[in-house]
DNA sequence: CAAGTAGTTTAGAACGATTTTAAAGTAAAA
DNA sequence: TTTTACTTTAAAATCGTTCTAAACTACTTG
C-alpha cells in the first residue's frame, strides 16, 4: 500500500504537505523525532513546511495511529513511529530513547483494570543511567 | 522525623517556603499534583509564594528524592508524593493517573540492559479508557 | 552575638514549545 | 464547474517553565 492509500485509509486527505511527511515517516524504520527534527529533515529533502503544519499533521497522524507519541516528562513532544506495542529505555540525563521489542518483556502479573475502564496498552519504560 | 529534619537530612535549608510545602506535601499521603494545584494548595493555607519559588522547591526536592515526577507527556509537569517504586494507570483522555502498588505487578522477564548503563528504575505504565 | 557569605526568594521579563487566528489556498462533492 | 469543507500559512498569542538581578535570610566563623 502506498503513502497515498495509507492516508486515505486512515480518513485523511492526502495534501502535498501530509505526503512530504508520510514520505519521512512511512518507511517502516522505526525511530523516535520531535517536531523539530521533522522540520529538519523537511527543509533537508528540498521542500519547506510551516511549523503549525507539521504539528497539525503529528496530531492528526497519532489520532490516527499512523505513528505514537512517547509518554515522556520532556519539555519537547517525542514522536515514535514503531506503532507496535513496545517499551522503552531512557537515559533521564540525555533524554535518550531506546526501543525495548515487546517480546523482550513478559508480564507474570497484572493488577485488575479498575471498574468502569479497559485496558488501552501496556508500556514498560526502563529508566538507565550510565555506568561511571 | 519532623519535616525541618527531613530537609537538612535531604541537605537543604529549611526556610519558610520549603517547610510551607514540605507541610503540605510530606503529610505520608500519596498524590498527583502539578506546580499551579500546589499553589492553590499553598494560598487555600493562607500562605503565598512566588511560582518561581514553587517551581525551584519542587526541582530541589524532586533532585533529593522527597517526590517523584511522573513521566507522562502531557503539558504541565505531574509530581507524586509516593516515593516507592510503583505504577500508574493512565486515562489518556483525563489525564488521570493512578497508582498501581508494586506488588501488583510481576515482571517474568527483563531485557538485557544497554551495555554501560544501569538500570535506573522500572516503570509500567497502563493506558485506559471509559467503557462505552 | 556580630559580621560575613553563601544560598534563597521574588516579581517580572524572557523563553521555547505549541496552539490559535484569520485569510488564502486546495481537495473532494455536488 | 461551482460549491463546500478542509487545509495551510505566517504571525500573534498562549502557556508552562526558567532566568535575572536585587532584596532577603539561614548558617558559619570570629
Amino acid at each position: 500500500m502506498n503513502n497515498k492509500e495509507k492516508l486515505r485509509k486512515a480518513g485523511l486527505r492526502p495534501t502535498k504537505q501530509r505526503m512530504i511527511i508520510a514520505d519521512i515517516l512511512l518507511d517502516g524504520i522505526n525511530r523516535h523525532f520531535t517536531a523539530e527534527n521533522l522540520q529538519n529533515e523537511i527543509n533537508s529533502s528540498g521542500n519547506s513546511m510551516s511549523i503549525a503544519t507539521i504539528y497539525n499533521c503529528l496530531k492528526k497522524f497519532r489520532n490516527c495511529g499512523l505513528i505514537k507519541q512517547v509518554e515522556s516528562s520532556k519539555d519537547t513532544a517525542i514522536f515514535d513511529t514503531n506503532i507496535n506495542q513496545h517499551h522503552h529505555f531512557l537515559d533521564e540525563e540525555t533524554g535518550e530513547l531506546i526501543d525495548i521489542e515487546n517480546d523482550e518483556v513478559n508480564l507474570r502479573k497484572l493488577p485488575k483494570i479498575p471498574q468502569g475502564y479497559l485496558n488501552n496498552g501496556v508500556e514498560v519504560l526502563i529508566k538507565i543511567k550510565k555506568k561511571i
